[in-house]
RNA sequence: GGAGGGGUGCCCGAGUGGUUAAAGGGGACGGGCUGUAAACCCGUUGGCUUAGCCUACGUUGGUUCGAAUCCAACCCCCUCCA
């Protein structure tokens, strides 16, 4: 198992980023033998991506780290069919105008984990809008379709799925996996890239990729699959109290994103670690051993770690700051979340549960009140007891906000401005 | 085109005239226990100007004192037949 003799693939390795390789061997010795060229494909469904895409991006990273050439390629194209891996229902049509800001908005991200540039191990950002959009249809069905037969895409489980749940399943989703397949193969060609990466769902779409290689460019190409990360207790990882965790700054703050991996369980530590941090296995090894409480020590590297790597190392020191002065210290802490509401406004006073929704501590009034019946709603660490008391001018600090708290991790300061 | 089945809250899924804002489960949120963990226990889970009002069971109309429940038309999905 570990007797590879290539960096790249016993680092992944040893780190647990493998799940299922089309030739282990014949590509360990590729990579020993020289610069491989691999890419994944990403989504541009969002304008920013999540943590369920940090272990692809972390994949290019070790494929850098090792002396390796990534390349990112931008589904630009792929998006405007939509792949129909998992879900039931088909995903919604995302217009061009959508897709083009949601590529914009995902590249960046990027730039944090890897080095773009012209150097032989440097990465490259493609995008297969720009092989895909102007296809001839009957050309390419004579030159590719050829090469597919519908009785195997039926055995694929992103179709199968569908089949078997009597879901509908489009023709033009039906297309995905081929253009996909296509992609490898116009890298290979562009690029010299013969591997690509990606997670263990995509696995049917990369060994359809890797044949297709074979067939009409006599290509050999590899594939390599990551397995799906969940958590210990078995969720799927990412999704927690806001909603997604998102990896630009802009939709989640470089303090919320320390915090998603402070709560990390237990026995998730040295896993992720491996997974999500450049430290070294030794040491790893050592904060994974930690027992009971002490595992919060790892926690806090592991979040101070990952925090850096996507929002640079000052954000995440001021975010594991505020985090220690908040839980350990119990107070508040100018590094969360500001609301500002005018003076005015805040001199009159503010029924409790209005001030918490606007504070975005619950989504709707209802909700607030019921936060508040509850017991979860704290103004300054005092319990709120009248979901309609007036919180004004008076309840500011000495250090001119107010503190409000839904449950203990949620925190938003008000200040007068 | 014909015959049958179905569309319920974030999701799954009960409910076939009244105390149904709609059982149950999942998820989520809050509380308890802890270590800002897991597991477990308890509570909450449409909106609002919250002892009240409004909107909701594919859509639109109708029957009725009263409908998610009955009727009609339409839309969509599934199965079988052609």
């Amino acid at each position: 198992m570990s007797g590879f003799k290539s960096e790249f693939m016993t680092v992944l390795h040893e780190r647990g980023y493998v799940h299922q390789c089309t030739d282990a061997d014949g590509l360990d010795g590729k990579a020993a033998g020289g610069v491989v060229t691999a890419y994944i494909g990403f989504d541009c469904t969002a304008d920013s991506l999540h943590v369920g895409s940090l272990l692809q991006i972390m994949l290019l990273r070790r494929l850098q780290q090792t002396g390796h050439r990534p390349i990112v390629l931008m589904g630009g194209g792929t998006t405007r069919v939509g792949d129909p891996s998992g879900k039931d229902s088909s995903r919604q049509l995302l217009s061009d105008a959508q897709i083009a800001a949601n590529t914009a908005g995902i590249r960046s991200v990027f730039e944090r984990f890897l080095t773009f540039g012209d150097g032989p191990a440097d990465a490259v950002m493609a995008n297969n809008a720009d092989w895909l959009n102007d296809l001839a249809y009957v050309d390419f069905l004579r030159e590719y379709g050829r090469h597919f037969t519908i009785n195997r895409m039926l055995t694929f489980d992103s179709v199968k799925l569908r089949l078997d749940r009597e879901q509908p399943l489009t023709f033009l989703e039906f297309n995905y996996m081929i253009l996909q397949a296509y992609d490898f193969v116009e890298l290979a060609r562009r690029y010299d890239c013969s591997l690509q990466l990606g997670g263990s769902d995509q696995w049917g779409n990369i060994v359809n990729g890797v044949e297709l290689g074979r067939r009409v460019e006599q290509r050999e190409l590899f594939g390599l699959t990551s397995p799906l990360i969940t958590t210990a207790s078995g969720a799927k990882m990412g999704k927690t109290a806001q909603g997604a965790i998102w990896l630009n700054a802009d939709r989640l703050s470089a303090y919320d994103y320390w915090q998603f991996w402070r709560n990390t369980e237990d026995a998730d530590v040295g896993r992720f670690l491996r997974l999500f941090t450049d430290l070294p296995l030794g040491e790893i090894a050592r904060l994974e051993a930690l027992g009971g409480a002490e595992i919060n020590e790892a926690k806090k590297v592991l979040a101070t770690a990952a925090a850096a790597m996507l929002h640079g190392a000052d954000a995440a020191e001021a975010a594991a700051e505020t985090a220690r002065r908040t839980f350990e210290q119990g107070g508040a802490d100018s590094g969360l979340p500001v609301l500002e509401v005018p003076a005015a406004e805040l001199e009159a006073g503010i029924p409790a549960f209005d001030l918490f929704r606007r504070a975005g501590l619950a989504a709707s009034g209802g909700e607030a009140r019921r936060l508040i019946r509850g017991g979860g709603a704290r103004v300054d660490g005092e319990p709120v007891t009248d979901e309609n008391r007036a919180i004004g001018a008076g309840a500011i600090g000495p250090d001119g906000t107010i503190k409000l708290s839904a449950g203990k991790k949620r925190h938003v300061l008000v200040r007068p401005g």
